[in-house]
DNA sequence: CGGATTTGACCAGCGC
DNA sequence: GCGCTGGTCAAATCCG
């Protein structure tokens, strides 16, 4: 698909109009100049948007479509493993890690389709960390978990650590942290259930996301939009309605998103403050 | 001191 | 029935 790229950045100049010596139609000018930037902006955000969401449907089919085909050849396949370690079987640990490189060429941290293992509750995230960092088995997803147990399983020298959401005590979701056996730093975490309150964010949730992303490679807010997405389409698939509400839940995360980023960066405080003064100076009050 | 983490023990399911 | 394995428990330990 053919991409472009968006300057954003701005570049607005704040100093007071007494110390520039900028007449008022000068600035009305630069305003109008803005606001038709902004307005494209818009549009090309809505675009990316589009086309986002249009790439997640074709994921989705490529996924349910692969999951099709693995299932027929393990019907054909001469072992038939048990319920419980077919469950480890069908992890395809391997196949991560070369799925992750076709499909994360520019972003750090790789969203897994959920696989449908009989339980229609199982979903898997696969994150990249930092090179360096090959032991941790933290995956922050926005959610508080406590560990409960650590093990180290037969086909992957990793240990396997278990956690429980510690946010409510009666929260029936269960989550199985591994390091990927062919590449270490490859977490692959299989969450089980659906959690039965909202989401509440962890106090390093954020920060690690904004402020470190450069070289934490963390999961961040974008890995648990479309977490969310992804869990919920699997349901939606069904019902119309409820696809309607994750579309409204997707865009209203998005928002959210979108105006955490903005409000943090300077230039859009900048930006947002002339626009406002230039509001203000253009009104009947002022411009008579 | 209380909550979180660690870690060895224990349990259940499955294959042989 | 026994051994292997994954999952869970709970006492010990850590840490803010």
């Amino acid at each position: 698909m053919e991409t472009t790229c968006v300057d954003t950045s701005l570049t607005l100049n704040v100093v007071p109009l007494h110390h520039m010596g900028i007449s008022p139609e000068v600035l009305v000018e630069e305003l109008h100049r803005l606001s038709c930037e902004n307005k494209k902006l818009t549009e090309t955000l809505k675009e990316v948007y589009e086309d986002y969401l249009a790439l997640k449907t074709k994921l989705s089919q490529l996924s349910n479509n692969n999951n099709t085909v693995s299932s027929e050849k393990e019907a054909v396949a001469a072992g038939s493993p048990t319920r419980k370690r077919k469950t480890e079987s069908e992890s395809c640990m391997s196949g991560y890690t070369d799925q992750c490189n076709t499909l994360t060429s520019t972003y750090e941290e790789t969203i897994k389709r959920a696989k449908h293992e009989g339980s229609p509750n199982v979903s898997k995230i696969v994150v990249r960390t930092e090179a360096s960092d090959t032991s941790s088995l933290y995956v922050r997803d926005g959610y508080q978990w406590r560990k409960y147990g650590q093990k180290v399983t037969r086909d992957n020298p990793s240990p396997r650590a278990y956690f429980r959401c510690s946010y409510a005590p009666n929260c029936p979701v269960k989550k199985k942290v591994q390091r990927s056996a062919e590449d270490r730093r490859m977490l692959v975490a299989t969450y089980e259930g659906e959690h039965n309150h909202e989401q509440v964010q962890d106090p390093y949730y954020y920060s690690s996301s904004s402020l470190q992303s450069d070289h934490y490679e963390s999961p961040t807010r974008v890995a648990d939009l479309v977490k969310k997405s992804e869990l919920s389409e699997s349901v939606d698939n069904k019902n119309n309605n409820a696809e309607k509400s994750c579309m409204k839940v997707q865009r209203q995360l998005l928002a959210q998103q979108m105006a955490t980023s903005l409000t943090k960066d300077p230039n859009f405080t900048a930006a947002l403050a002339t626009a406002i003064t230039g509001r203000i100076l253009s009104s009947p009050r002022f411009s008579q």
